[in-house]
Order: structure tokens, then C-alpha cells, then sequence
DNA sequence: AGCCTTTGACCAGCG
DNA sequence: TCGCTGGTCAAAGGC
């Protein structure tokens, strides 16, 4: 099996080609966020929930942050040492640190700090502790199976992913969840009465969608597709207007999942492909064998 | 046969 | 009010 390191230093040589473009960052080992895990998130093209152009140098770090449930947040984990401990496991497998809404979860292959991450929720009145195994993450691993999405949220809540990186001032690092958008599920289908309103409700937001909650990705259009972890069902085809190339419309297979995601050709850069995301999953990736099945 | 994509129609917002 | 535009729906078609 593969060290961790060899393996970034794999993806970092067959990944970062597929992602370019003035200010976009390839992958690197600083982009990548959960680098083991099946997220993997990358610095976005244009981050809209932020109004932000992104450029390698401005990490999401960076970005606006002046929230209160950050500043409650950065509270929380610095005073726990116990978390500092686990965030000094470096280099044996893999770890994820990620805070849902008020929830902090962390995945080890090594189970034999559960409890200390248990602990650490219940002194920070977060709830939920995952464990993944390392058989499961390796095989996420040696699929290059990549997520390039934010880090979604299962609770709809404003969210934050934390790095369990280090700043120079020894403060962990952390970066934002970009949506901030909270969306409500139908469980049932709405009727045909319904559905012009839950248009209308869509399209009161349309201009705000497009300025402020949508994340944008470019991918080199010569490059092998890669998945970005999650399953998805094309609805719906466009010719833009002064545009060469149509849009394509998607969204998440996931019952009630509210995400979607238009596909095009960039018009800013020649050869890549647009992504953008708006919205954010409510629910986890799918499994591999699910992805698969695809 | 079932799942997914295609594509024309429909709708609301906007100028 | 009307036409344009982009987002969505859903039947039909393809694999």
C-alpha cells in the first residue's frame, strides 16, 4: 500500500493538469483538503457565495470570515487540546476534521482515537464522531475518485470545514463552506398547482443564485472526466445566447437532494469546461459500488 | 425493461 | 403589453 505522500505526490502530478486557468489552482497539496478521504475539495474558479475571484494565493482562509458562528467556532477547537492532540497524528494515514452546522465530525483510519474525538465533541457540545476504515479509504484512493464540490453539509446548516493544518500563529486553519445557502427538501413531489409556485420561489432567487451561491470550477475539456463523487441526471439543455456552446443543466440523483449543477464550455478561457454548483448536497456521497453502477 | 438523455414546450422575469 | 431569455418539465427516444 501506498504512503499518503506518495500518493499526493501521484495526484499531484495526474490531478492539477486537469484543472487551469488564470488564478485557478491545480491540485496541490496545500489545494487539497481532505487529501486521503473521498473529498476532495480544490480551490474554486469563482467562489460567488463570496463574490470573490479565487487565486492561488488567496486560500479560503482568506476569504471573508467575520461571522459569529466562526468566531464561536475557532473558540471551540483551540481550547480543546485533546483535538490539538489528534491534530499532531500527522502522516499515519488520514484524518478528517469537519465541522456541520454545529457538528464536528473526524474520520481516522486509526479507531483507537475515537474516544479521544468523542471526547472532544462532548466538550464541545458537537455530536457526531465518524470512523472510516482504512480498507474503505484506500479504495477511494486507488479510484482517484475525487469530489471537487464543497464540503456539503448534511444538516443544510451554515457550515465550516476545518484544516488541521497549522497557521504560523498556531492557530488551526480553517475554510469556509461556500453556499450559505439553507434549502428545504419536498418529500413529496409538489403537484402541478405547486410546481409554478416552487417556480416562482426559484426564480425569486435566481439573480442572487447566480451572484451569491453558486461555485464555479473549470476542467480542462481534454482531460479524462472525473467524477466529483456524487451521481447526477441531466434535465435539461440550453443554447445561451452569444455563446458558441450549450449549457447544460443537472441535478443530484439523491431523492429531495436540492443541489444542481450547470455544465458549458468556458467563455473566459478556451478548452475548459465550466462547472458550476449551486446549492449543496443534503445528504453524503454515494458509495463507489453505487458510483459505479453508473 | 429500466434507466438516462434528448428536446421541444412552457413558464416567469426582465427590459 | 410583448418579446426575449434562461430554467425547468416531461414525453419520447436511445442504450
Amino acid at each position: 500500500m501506498d504512503t499518503l505522500q506518495h500518493f499526493l505526490s501521484e495526484s499531484e502530478t495526474d490531478i492539477s493538469s486537469c484543472f487551469v486557468g488564470e488564478g485557478i489552482t491545480g491540485i496541490t497539496s496545500e489545494d487539497i483538503w481532505d487529501p486521503i478521504l473521498t473529498q476532495v475539495l480544490l480551490t474554486p474558479w469563482k467562489d460567488h457565495s463570496k463574490a470573490n475571484i479565487m487565486s492561488p494565493q488567496e486560500g479560503f482562509h482568506d476569504t471573508v470570515w467575520e461571522t459569529p458562528n466562526c468566531c464561536e467556532l475557532e473558540a471551540n477547537i483551540s481550547d480543546s487540546k485533546t483535538c490539538w492532540k489528534f491534530a499532531d497524528l500527522e502522516d499515519e494515514y488520514l484524518r478528517e476534521s469537519s465541522v456541520q452546522g454545529s457538528e464536528l465530525s473526524m474520520t481516522s483510519s486509526d479507531t483507537s482515537h475515537c474516544s479521544e474525538i468523542e471526547e472532544v465533541n462532548q466538550q464541545n457540545a458537537l455530536t457526531r464522531t465518524e470512523i472510516c476504515t482504512q480498507e474503505n479509504l484506500w479504495m477511494s484512493v486507488d479510484n482517484q475518485r475525487l469530489n471537487i464540490m464543497p464540503h456539503s453539509s448534511i444538516e443544510g446548516d451554515d457550515s465550516w470545514a476545518v484544516d488541521s493544518t497549522y497557521e504560523g500563529d498556531g492557530s488551526l486553519r480553517k475554510r469556509p463552506i461556500m453556499s450559505k445557502l439553507q434549502f428545504k427538501s419536498n418529500p413529496l413531489k409538489p403537484k402541478a398547482t405547486e410546481i409554478m409556485k416552487q417556480k416562482r420561489v426559484n426564480l425569486h432567487s435566481y439573480h442572487e443564485r447566480n451572484v451569491q451561491e453558486s461555485v464555479e470550477f473549470l476542467l480542462r475539456n481534454n482531460t479524462t472526466p472525473i467524477s466529483d463523487g456524487y451521481i447526477w441526471l441531466k434535465y435539461g439543455q440550453k443554447n445561451i445566447k452569444n455563446s458558441m456552446h450549450p449549457r447544460s443543466y443537472f441535478k443530484c440523483a439523491s431523492v429531495d437532494c436540492p443541489i444542481k449543477k450547470q455544465v458549458e464550455e468556458s467563455s473566459e478561457i478556451e478548452g475548459c469546461v465550466s462547472i458550476t454548483y449551486f446549492g449543496k448536497h443534503n445528504h453524503l456521497p454515494p458509495s463507489l459500488h453505487a458510483l459505479r453502477r453508473r
